[in-house]
DNA sequence: CATAATTTGGAATGAAAGTTCCGAATACTT
DNA sequence: AAGTATTCGGAACTTTCATTCCAAATTATG
């Protein structure tokens, strides 16, 4: 019976996402959204919800996206030094190729809506704490293996390491200097013994 | 002649810097800086220009403010041991007591703007340039004096700091938990030996 | 093939945005 | 004390905002 939905739900999405991700919430208009969705505010509205409820689904789906990446990224990396090597690396990398300067979806909107938004506040909250508990996993597994001799407290590198990544994002908005990011990176390293 | 002006423009511009802080550029409206600030808007506009000029003066008071009082920390903390130590917990006591959450007005506006403000952009490179080169000179300072034994160099240890501090800023508007920011400090800071 | 449910583009709406303008009030100079 | 340059409050203006609405187009079913 129904006309069928004539866009992908899903690749829409994405695309609301990055242009959300690039200009924040406040300064994207629901009209941006159209011109650079490709289809019309009425099934926008009709898909979507308001803008608020876009930007949500287009929050969870980062979040989503992400942590999935970062548990697949620790399963196939079994060795916690490399591990995190690559991890930040890896962020160095998608910054000095990052031409549009986008940074981090969730650090940018930390600093974007917070304080001024209570629930967006908790989604944050469980972002950190899931991701510093991912972390804090793959210390803890590496240090069983013997892979590190440290006896600093795992938590607190965790924690530490969940605030250098997001400080990486937002340095690496003003001036990606692949060589220093690294050196810097280097030295946080140094920390896994 | 004159008619003198009614109102401390040095006390008007500290008050729109704190709103601006608070709230971010985008989602501070001329309204909410006129209802704020206790002058008209003819006055606003008269004083200082449209409301990006504004911006960019209250700006500017923030980071006068900002490199002027690291200068003169340093300047009192002979040690650079002690120095960086109260440096970070100063800003984690700030952090936790931060009923705002208003977080560092430099990240929150790097992550809002950029990169959609080339003006802007060359100010932030500045002012990390600043700031990197008054940690390093303070870092360089405790190695002649033999306060560091470390080998590590010093110029990726400041940007290492810089990055961590940047960190600190964003991951405290999600959670100010002062234990957990002093235990990750304390590990950063392991690395000055 | 006709029916009906749904999507779609664009116009319409009303509130809020940034900015300008003007007459009244004010305070310094002569 | 008078004159005048400037400030000031609020109205006025234009643009843009988010959202709603409607008629036309479309497509799967009976």
């Amino acid at each position: 019976m129904p006309r069928v939905k004539q866009f992908d739900e899903n690749e829409v999405l994405a695309k609301a996402m990055n242009l959300f991700w690039k200009q924040g919430y406040s300064a994207t208009s629901v009209q941006d959204l159209v011109s650079c969705l490709g289809i019309s505010r009425a099934s926008l509205y009709d898909t979507f919800g308001d803008k608020e409820q876009l930007f949500k689904k287009c929050f969870a789906l980062y979040r989503k996206c992400n942590i999935e990446s970062l548990t697949k990224f620790f399963q196939s990396h079994p060795n916690v030094k490399n591990g995190f090597s690559d991890l930040f690396n890896i962020a160095i990398q998608e910054a000095v190729h990052d031409k549009e300067k986008k940074g981090c979806f969730v650090v940018n909107i930390t600093t974007e809506l917070i304080p001024n938004d209570e629930t967006l506040l908790q989604v944050l909250e469980s972002n950190k704490r899931d991701i510093e508990n991912l972390f804090y996993e793959y210390l803890k597994k590496g240090k069983e293996k013997g892979q590190l001799k440290t006896d600093k407290d795992l938590k607190s590198i965790s924690s530490l390491f969940y605030t250098i990544y997001s400080g990486i994002k937002v340095v690496s908005k003003i001036e990606a200097n692949k060589k220093e990011l690294k050196d810097s990176v280097n030295i946080a390293l140094s920390l896994l013994v």
